[in-house]
This record gives C-alpha cells, sequence and structure tokens, in this order.
DNA sequence: AGCGCTCTTGTAATCGTTTACACGCGAGGG
DNA sequence: CCCTCGCGTGTAAACGATTACAAGAGCGCT
C-alpha cells in the first residue's frame, strides 16, 4: 500500500526515488495502486470492475476515478490464473493463407470479439501433425477456454485428443465422422445432388467430377451427393467421368488437360470447389473452347472471383460468414457450459445454388461431338 | 507434495478419497504432481524443463519419465505471470476478411509459431475505433510481447498510444508516416512510377489512375508515384484522369462506367489493386470493348486470381509471404531486447512487375478514338 | 584438518489478481 | 436490550509456475 501510493505519486510526475529504488519494473499499474489512490482495498478495486452492483455508489466512484487516472488495466495473466479462465479461444485452420477461411473467420470474429473473447489462431499449414501436438498442449496448458475446429479432424498428441481435454469443442465447415461434436457444415451432399440435377436438367448426361483432396471429408460428402445425383437421373456411376484434384487451380488446368485428350468428352463438369472450376474454364478455353457451349461447369463455394470469371461461374453460395457466427455462438453456450441438444448439436445450413453463365442446355453439337 | 502424491496416485486409478475430497477441480496436473511423483522438489521439475544442462543425468531421467508419465504441460497462465511475458504476438489485422493479409498472416505465423510464440489476431473489421482502444488494452493488460501492426496507423485509446506501453511493436504492409518503427513495406512509390513508364513505353499518354480509398497510405504512395511516372514521361498531370475507389471488385466497376462514358477516353489504367482492376475489365468487357486493345489495364498486388482473369492481368507481384517473415522476423529481435539499426528499420521489399495480356501497345484506332 | 570451490538440489518469495471468509455497523424484531 | 440479519468492506489464501538464495555433498589444495 504505502509503496503503491508512491508509485501513483511517480506517473504522476512526482519522483520520490527512496522507496522507487528497488530495482522493479515500474511500468505497470497494478490493483494496489489503485486501491491506494481511491483509499479502499484491493479486494474493493477488484469488485469495482466485476460487481460494480455490489458497492456504495460513492465508493464505487472513488475508485471509478482511481482506475482512470492510473490508466489502470488488470494483468491478465494474473486474472487467468486465479479465475482459471483465459478469455481465449484457438481456432484451428487448415491453412491460414486460403482465403475460404478468412472470411469464415471474420464470422468467427465478429461473434466471439464482441462477447470478449480473443481469438489464438492455430494454423496447420506446412506441418499440420507438429502443429497439431503443439494445438494440444495449447489446450492443455490451459490457455484457452474453447477450440473452433475448421479442418475436418481432431487433433491428438500423445494419446490425448485435444476433444478429451475437458475444454469446449466445436466443429465448424468440415464436418468431423464420428466425433461427438457440436458441429456446423453446409449440406455439401445434397447440393451435389442438385448440381447434378441442374445439369440432367439441362439434359446433359454425360458428366465428370473434379475431386478435391483424396480423403477430405467435404470432397467425399459432394462426391457421394454427385453419385446420388447421378442415380436419381438414372446415368449409372460408369458412364460419369472422375478426375483427381486437390482445390487449386493448378488441379482444374490438370483436369482440362485430361479433360482435352479425350475422344468422347463430358458435357458437363462439376468441380469440388470454385478454383478448380476456375482453372479448368481457363485452360478449356485457352485450347479454343466455349464455355458452357462446348462444356458446362459448375463450381462450389461461391468466392467472390466467381463473379469476375469468363464466363461467370455457375456455382453454390457457401454461407462463409455465417458459419463461422453459428459456431462461435454453439461455442459461447457452451462454454458457459451449456449442453448443446441434439437438434441444435449437428447443423446443416443450406447453400444456394447460383445459375450464372457457365452451364447452358446440352447443344446438339457437343453432344454429337467425336 | 503429499497431497500431490495422492492426486497422482488417483491419476493412476488408485482411488484415496480422503485427501481427494476438497472439492478441488482435479483435471489439471500440476508441477507439484510431477516433482512428487519423481521424488524431488518442483524446482528441479522446473529446471529440468527449462535448464536441463544444470541436472544430474539421473535426476533429469526421472522428472522426465514423470513428466511423460503424468502428461503434464506447465500452465501458461502461471508462467507468464511469474516470467512477466506472455509468448505471445498481437497481429493488427484491417480486415481479417481480405485474402491479401491472409497470405501475409502465413508468413507471419511460419516465422512466429516456430519460434514459439502464438498468434493473437486482433481484427479492426468493421467497428476500426472500438476495436483499437480493446487493442491497446489487451496490450496493456500484459497479454503480448510484442504487435505487428498491418493496418497503417498505431492504435491509441485514451491519450495513451499502444506503441508507447513498453511493448516492441512493428509495423508491416502499410508504413506508419511519422512513427518511429521498425517497418517492412514494399516499394509502392517505385512501382507506380515504374507502371507509367511501361505505359508510356507502349506509347500510351492519355492514362488513368484508379485510387484505393481516401487517405489509405498506400493510395497515398501508389498516387504519388504514379504522378512520378507521368512528369518522368512529359505528361501534365491535368492529362490524366482520376477516378475515386476503395479496394473492391465493385470501385472497378463503377470506375468502369465512368470510363464509358467519357468522350475522350484514357487508353491505359493502373488500378491501385488487382480488385479493382479486375472488376474495371469484366465491365468494359461486358460493353464489347476489348482489352487491351481498346484500353490497357495494369494492376497492384499480383493475387493469384490475377492469373486467371481475363485477359492474365499485367500486375505487381507482392511478396506477400515475405512481408509477413520479415516483419515477425524484426519483432523476433526487438522482443529479445535488440535494438533495430537504421538500415534494417525501414525495409521496402521490390515488387517485380509482371507483364501479362492486359497491356499492350498503343494501337492507332484507340489513339485517335474520338 | 580446514578452507573454499563446484555441483545439485531444496526452500521460499514472488508475479497480480479473485474470492472465501471475517468483521463492523446499523436496522429491525422479539 | 439483545439477537440476528444484511450490507459494505477488508484480510488473507489461493491460482501454479519461476528463480534468488541457501544449504549440503564432494573434492582438491595448502
Amino acid at each position: 500500500m504505502r509503496d503503491g501510493l508512491a508509485r501513483v505519486k511517480r506517473i504522476d510526475g512526482d519522483s520520490e526515488c527512496g522507496v522507487d529504488s528497488d530495482g522493479r519494473d515500474r511500468r505497470a499499474v497494478r490493483i494496489e495502486d489503485v486501491a491506494a489512490l481511491a483509499g479502499v482495498s484491493i479486494a474493493t478495486v477488484s469488485r469495482a470492475l466485476s460487481l460494480p452492483g455490489k458497492l456504495k455508489p460513492e465508493t464505487l466512484a472513488r475508485v471509478n476515478a482511481a482506475v482512470l487516472q492510473t490508466g489502470y488495466t488488470p494483468n491478465l495473466a494474473a486474472r487467468n490464473l486465479r479465475a482459471r479462465r483465459s478469455m481465449m479461444v484457438l481456432v484451428v485452420v487448415p491453412d491460414i493463407g486460403n482465403p475460404f477461411f478468412s472470411e469464415v473467420l471474420r464470422g468467427i470474429d465478429e461473434t466471439l470479439v464482441g462477447r470478449g473473447y480473443g481469438l489464438l489462431i492455430g494454423n496447420l499449414g506446412g506441418a499440420p501433425d507438429a502443429k497439431a501436438h503443439h494445438m494440444v498442449d495449447v489446450v492443455q496448458a490451459g490457455q484457452v477456454d474453447g477450440v473452433l475446429l475448421l479442418n475436418g479432424f481432431v487433433p491428438q498428441h500423445a494419446g490425448r485428443s485435444l476433444a478429451a481435454l475437458g475444454v469446449p469443442v466445436v466443429a465448424v465447415c468440415e464436418a468431423i465422422e464420428g466425433a461427438d461434436l457440436p458441429q456446423v457444415c453446409v449440406g455439401n451432399r445434397e447440393a451435389a445432388r442438385q448440381a447434378v440435377a441442374h445439369l440432367a436438367g439441362l439434359g446433359h448426361r454425360r458428366l465428370a467430377y473434379l475431386a478435391g483432396p483424396s480423403g477430405n471429408v467435404l470432397d467425399r460428402e459432394r462426391e457421394a451427393g454427385f453419385r446420388e445425383g447421378l442415380a436419381d437421373a438414372g446415368i449409372p456411376d460408369g458412364e460419369a467421368v472422375f478426375w483427381p484434384g486437390d482445390f487449386t487451380f493448378r488441379a482444374g488446368e490438370t483436369a482440362a488437360e485430361l479433360f482435352l485428350r479425350r475422344g468422347v468428352r463430358p458435357t458437363a463438369v462439376f468441380a469440388a470447389n470454385d478454383e478448380m472450376a476456375i482453372g479448368f474454364m481457363g485452360r478449356v478455353r485457352a485450347a479454343g473452347l466455349d464455355i458452357p457451349q462446348d462444356v458446362s461447369v459448375v463450381g462450389f463455394d461461391g468466392i467472390a472471383f466467381a463473379d469476375y470469371a469468363e464466363p461467370r461461374l455457375t456455382t453454390f453460395r457457401q454461407p462463409r460468414r455465417e458459419l463461422g457466427t453459428r459456431g462461435a455462438e454453439l461455442l459461447i453456450r457452451a462454454m458457459a457450459g451449456e449442453a448443446i441438444p441434439p437438434p441444435e448439436r449437428q447443423q446443416r445450413l443450406p447453400v444456394p445454388l447460383l445459375i450464372r453463365a457457365s452451364t447452358c442446355a446440352l447443344a446438339r453439337s457437343s453432344d454429337r461431338q467425336s
């Protein structure tokens, strides 16, 4: 108390060296300094900040004035240590450089920061395994109160699963099969099925699926939907073409090479994401073919650039920001101790189909083409 | 010690209720538990983790075994409180949804996470002022050891500047004028000047500048470079056209409307970023004009889509990831207490011009066009 | 033998909060 | 008049690590 007072004075410009010369770092204002200035105990200051209603108005005013005058901000490490919470959320993303996630992050940020949480971002890009281990450690070290997984799997380390550490976990974007977590995803299967229905409705029967990275959940769901769509339209699986891919422009271009080399070409392609669809279109057009006359293309995601591709891409608009906000809301409730009831545990948001210029009715000519 | 032992036993499955029934949360393994299991003091465990060389090999081995067996991870709040550091860096971004920054973030992540730091991201999107205040608080609360500013200004709150809180700060991407901070940016002015030189070299003399958000540093630098380029080419400022913009596709389209309405049109446009350039091209082509025959377009940034725009966009490739890694390296050094010497304090990375299909030599026809 | 050194390890203070508990005081009820 | 209760506040014990300091062991040197 006495030396706290000295420190406050010092902040005010008064220099009282004797007491200050103990060599400690004098930068931070501590709760003790505020208490001394207001003439109350540190407990009262603490309460003024967290339970203002419990104080006599006059005391509260004195403390507030002191807080203002000193510019006090509670040390979070100390608060977290004592309160056993960190007001921090770990967001695990597969690749922070991917624009798709940045929009989801925006939604997460809006929701979480508004509620006083900080965002600790964990990027798996590069060395997923090592990074995943590190994230388990971070959670175990009590550094975060909750986790949002955008990456499609639950990080493990030395036999410990991130989901079994007593910290709420919510999965967003990429469903995690077999994990009993609250999840917010989109209806990938239904959408893919609808893509095929759209194309079949335009008369297309020779279809191709341009896949995502093998093993990826999104890809599996979209491929399953694609096959269901084929079945709906009475097209045997065997008549469809499947090209490998990995969600990059380049994969789309590679698929285009395969497309161009074929004798009998598909008349419509469903790409598992927009980047590949755009890469595919670029390469096909460079070869002198027309889209959609020679081949219709459907993408997935609805990235901003799909609007400016040539031609404008028919695609599914993912509610990216909403994925983020919904996931964050679920996590907030879980962190508050609420058990998320089954109907909300597995949310599937709808993904509207945006029909634009990259798909059209099957032309006679392309039907007969070689 | 004695009750620590009880806890360890409990973890091993042995239940010794008497000692455990104090109602505390038994989830976390503490240093005390490890010490008890290894038969040493907590100080020794702490040293085993931070200064393994100072221990007798045999002791070290016992401790390590105990750590492994218990799955101990140090509580970071406690460590940070005591050590007065957080191993956390605040990254302030203007808009986390903007893909440009996500690539910079990737570079930052690589560098910082590799050195054991965590990334706390602070997004200014939406309510920049309120958020900026919050960030000053976060820093003042001792929650981070350093700050990376990608946003072009130094957050302030209640008269306190984030840069005056005793925490190292480094600016990346957007130079902060008048602030004495280490900075890593690109040569915006030089590049813009080169853009004009490129266009002038192709014979263009009626040029337009499509601006970024007013007040933005990047925009100011690029416009200044544009004007210098005009001077170099002996073109009076008055002959150039200036359109307002804000770095969005839509701004490019709006500029295109202005372009189309003019009697005497510019024959070449330098857009302050790629999105606007692409928006501009789309709208102009939709009106039946050709690019680059009717108007050449140069962008800025070198985003991935610039490769897939129609036509492929001539632009400057920003070394986005390198901006991130360089900034992070500077910050690491500053956090280590090193003073960054002048030659490295203000780094300007070069931005190569990628000449592609959206620019070409001035055609006679377009020169004469009304 | 005694001194002083190095090498390990333990003891205990410390970081800056939150919060359980205790205390003093004034009011209201028996 | 005493007891109880509630209100507002203070005292002090956590929270779980790091680290200065001390202490004991072992060894070489004079």
